[in-house]
DNA sequence: CGTGGTATTGACGGGAATCAACCAGAGTGG
DNA sequence: CCACTCTGGTTGATTCCCGTCAATACCACG
């Protein structure tokens, strides 16, 4: 690939894939994220458009000039990658030892999560926001099947953690309860 | 922590823990590698030092005045950090779809090849390297238990994929076929 | 109406975690 | 020297979570 470039809008998949056609996905790209390694030629992750999708793209040689001339654009891209690290880092904590339950809930929470950042909390303590996503992009996602994140996904119902309303809203009556089934983040002592 | 450093000599282990204690490890620190995020203040990563090591170290603000003033330096950051990126990527696809047997088996290959870019190949086609990581180490890195790590080690040498010598030595006779165990890599394909 | 894509649910089996016993080697101290 | 402990490793028995296979439902769409 001669080319990098940048997101301006929509949202894309990075997965990676063994052989014989397990498929796991390792990254989000949205607007204002980068897609193209700038030092290397080779980069051999699926990428797949999760929704309509307008690149700015680059000539790479092009590209590392820019790089060259303007450091501030170096810095920024320095920061946005070390927290991909980080977010990627999280997401093995998960792959390597949360149950299913906990990978779930742990996405659920981080949805949630981003959509309180939008904006409506309708009730203190929970939350509610559109799942567009896939079953099979979210054991992609989880390294789960769908099967089985369908089974959870019910449980949780069940269980009232999580409302499933029409148009494929979810809505989360007690979010830190939730916070629990997900098994809690990174462990703050020492 | 108000620091930030890179490793000179020696080895320290990158992990994220759990509430619980469940443990996982996200990265290796080698000799050149960096340690501490410019540009956050919190880092909270257990880092755990596997050999007598040696770090030097910078106060952040420090380290951001040189990282403004040298780009030369940024690039080669960046570029690391991208490094790191894709190795934390593929990891996630073995912790995330890998069986017990075929991350051991990868975690070896890795371990032989890293290895032969050292220097002795012995049989053509074969490998060997010591193993100085414990079965707890391994089990961190690998998302298993140290027991799961032991059986599949042992099944492998039953089955003469390895042999065990004296000194932690591991002797692979036939390298294609432990990649054949391990699952193999990312698909090239499209 | 048929068809394809998505989701749910059930039955079943297997693979890895868990619980537990045991072994080998290295200190440690009487 | 020997008993004791501690750490790291191996192995067995059992449990259970999740993957696999399968049937069914739902919905959009031609």
């Amino acid at each position: 690939m001669p080319l990098v470039g940048s997101v301006v809008e929509g949202v894309a998949t990075l997965a990676l894939t063994l052989a014989d056609g397990r498929r796991q996905m390792v990254g989000l790209l949205l607007p204002a994220d980068f897609l193209g390694r700038p030092g290397r030629t080779r980069s051999s992750y699926d990428v797949v458009a999760a929704t309509e999708i307008t690149l700015c793209m680059f000539r790479r040689a092009e590209f590392e000039r820019l790089l060259r001339d303007s450091p501030r654009l170096g810095q920024r891209l320095l920061d946005m990658t070390l927290d991909e690290l980080e977010v990627a880092r999280e997401w093995m904590l998960l792959l390597g030892r949360k149950t299913a339950r906990e990978r779930i809930a742990s996405l659920l929470v981080i949805m949630a999560r981003r959509q309180a950042g939008v904006g409506d909390d309708p009730t203190p303590g929970g939350a509610s926001f559109p799942l567009h996503i896939t079953r099979e992009a979210m054991a992609d996602y989880l390294g789960l099947t769908i099967e089985t994140v369908s089974r959870q996904i019910s449980a949780l119902r069940r269980e009232g953690q999580i409302r499933l309303c029409e148009n494929r809203m979810v809505e989360v009556p007690n979010l830190d309860s939730l916070v629990v089934e997900s098994g809690g983040g990174v462990d703050p002592a020492v």
